[in-house]
DNA sequence: ATAACTGTATTAACCACACTAGTACAGCTG
DNA sequence: CAGCTGTACTAGTGTGGTTAATACAGTTAT
């Protein structure tokens, strides 16, 4: 479910975090579904409960999750979520498109990228 | 010339190398003209010697500059680099047209911020 | 009720890394 | 020779991520 890659510079509670957003986002996880408990995911990982703990608070925070003292960890369900992931993916596009302008690539190689799809990784 | 964002998360090092690797790349560094030197940069940005004199060392590494003992460190002229800098940008691209399409984001939508080019930031 | 599970909080320690500070050496140039 | 360049090294500081241990609060099953 998660997995973490110890070469990725990006502390592991982030690691963590940006995971379950993709889960939660892509309906992986069902809305109010429950999420592994603190202590096993973080048995799991062979990581410390703090970690996974700080990732909780940052994805309840964010409004990915809640948590229930005594109960667990749930799968939020908030629209709002996948609307401002779009949003956000498409900002970076235009970024990058604005990147590409200065380097001097053509539009039109960017919708060959675009249409021609992905093919290998 | 350079700007330090003491809020970006990154080390000083890295966006001083990312600032050349632009002013390089741009071409508003002509090839073979001199940088600033490691002191003098140090002390015009207020930090230490070691910090610039670490960027520099991952600028001549990366192929982007050359310095000589005595005489300063310059520009290199390196045509693969423009060309790397371009395929890095449509790997990017390739990334996020897949990460767009995991979540649903139609073709169209995407082309059409490339074609409406960036009116605001 | 009690045991076993949940989330939450707190404190201390460790470690890696970026950065600073100071010094020194090597080489070019006026 | 003085003053600039790059380069190297050691030592110290501060921050942030992570671990460790403990404790408390609340739910659930037996």
């Amino acid at each position: 479910m998660i997995v973490i890659d110890y070469r990725d510079r990006r502390p592991i509670y982030e690691q963590v975090v940006e995971r379950f957003q993709e889960l939660i986002l892509k309906n992986l996880l069902e809305p109010d579904s429950q999420l592994p408990s603190v202590r096993n995911l973080a048995m799991d990982l062979s990581i410390n409960p703090n970690t996974i703990q700080r990732a909780y608070s940052e994805l309840e925070r964010q409004g990915y999750i809640y948590s229930v003292m005594g109960k667990g960890s749930f799968v939020a369900e908030n629209i709002r979520l996948v609307l401002n992931k779009k949003e956000e993916i498409l900002n970076e596009l235009k970024q990058l498109a604005k990147a590409a302008e200065e380097y001097g690539i053509a539009k039109e190689e960017l919708i060959n990228v675009i249409m021609d799809g992905v093919r290998e990784e």
